[in-house]
DNA sequence: GCAAAATTGAAAATCGTTTTCAGCGGGGGA
DNA sequence: TCCCCCGCTGAAAACGATTTTCAATTTTGC
């Protein structure tokens, strides 16, 4: 799935025209790598560690790639940051957010896609993309 | 319910020892009239033209009272915003929003409220809130 | 009315994100 | 291989929305 993203990527710049560079490797590298949900500055610091010579501004512009070309998705859960989740070719999932520890989990229902596409349907509407989220708290953070 | 919710916010302020105020009252009225979804700044503008004085951070932190007490909900579209709908005790819904046109639209669908109940109790979830939005494009936008 | 405490508006600070710009480097053509 | 064009990079600055600061003002309980 790794190697898969990897020539998605490769194979998108260049049919843009675009360079392939060492940082857009290490970059990609790293995201690929990194658990899911990360953000930007996580993935910053984390690449800095071993790279210091990789600005947050180049960071930025290549998850900005990884997301145009598909192979990351972005998201943003309501506490102001951006998050990139690698796509790498798998079914579409949602998510349940944990507001007590944080904890983002993921799934998928097959049942409630559908019902939204019905819904879109009697609205006229085309779907292109959606998100679901699922707010509270986890087992665990119940438990306390 | 209009006067539901302001009767909601100044019980509010009145338990949490806050205190009443001309511009509050202003704002409320403003933010009650206004359309859904409005932006912190629309509902600066929109009530800048009547009252001259009051403040953007007086809207926005209103704004912020407003949801904390439950009389409104904040939304996030992704385009940089953060908007805020009157909730005046109706039911909750979902939102359709075209990438076409901007527009937003309204929906709610019992059967999905009910799926997600039980897919967070499968992982031992308590749901406190939900978000629910499809992209696409709307009939009019399609039919162009 | 008085005093204590909260509120206000303007301005400044902050946060994440995005752009700018001068220098660097990839890669196709000679 | 060597150029050269043009995209890329990193640091810093710009940006837009949001949040905080602070001195002056207003509200509220007494």
């Amino acid at each position: 799935m790794v190697e898969e993203s990897k020539q998605i990527f490769r194979a998108y710049l260049l049919q843009q025209g675009l360079k392939s560079t060492r940082q857009r490797e290490i970059i990609l590298d790293a995201f690929l790598k990194a658990p899911a949900h990360s953000s930007t500055e996580d993935l910053y610091l984390k690449i800095r560690r071993k790279h210091k010579n990789i600005g947050y501004a180049t960071v930025h512009r290549s998850l900005k790639l990884f997301a145009e070309c598909g192979i990351a998705a972005e998201r943003n859960f309501g506490d102001g940051t951006t998050r990139y989740e690698a796509t790498h070719a798998s079914e579409h999932h949602d998510h349940l957010i944990c507001t007590g520890c944080g904890a983002i989990m993921e799934f998928e229902d097959p049942k409630i896609e559908q019902l939204q596409q019905q819904i879109a349907e009697k609205h006229g509407f085309a779907i292109s993309s959606h998100r679901l989220e699922l707010y509270g708290s986890c087992a665990t953070c119940l438990a306390n």
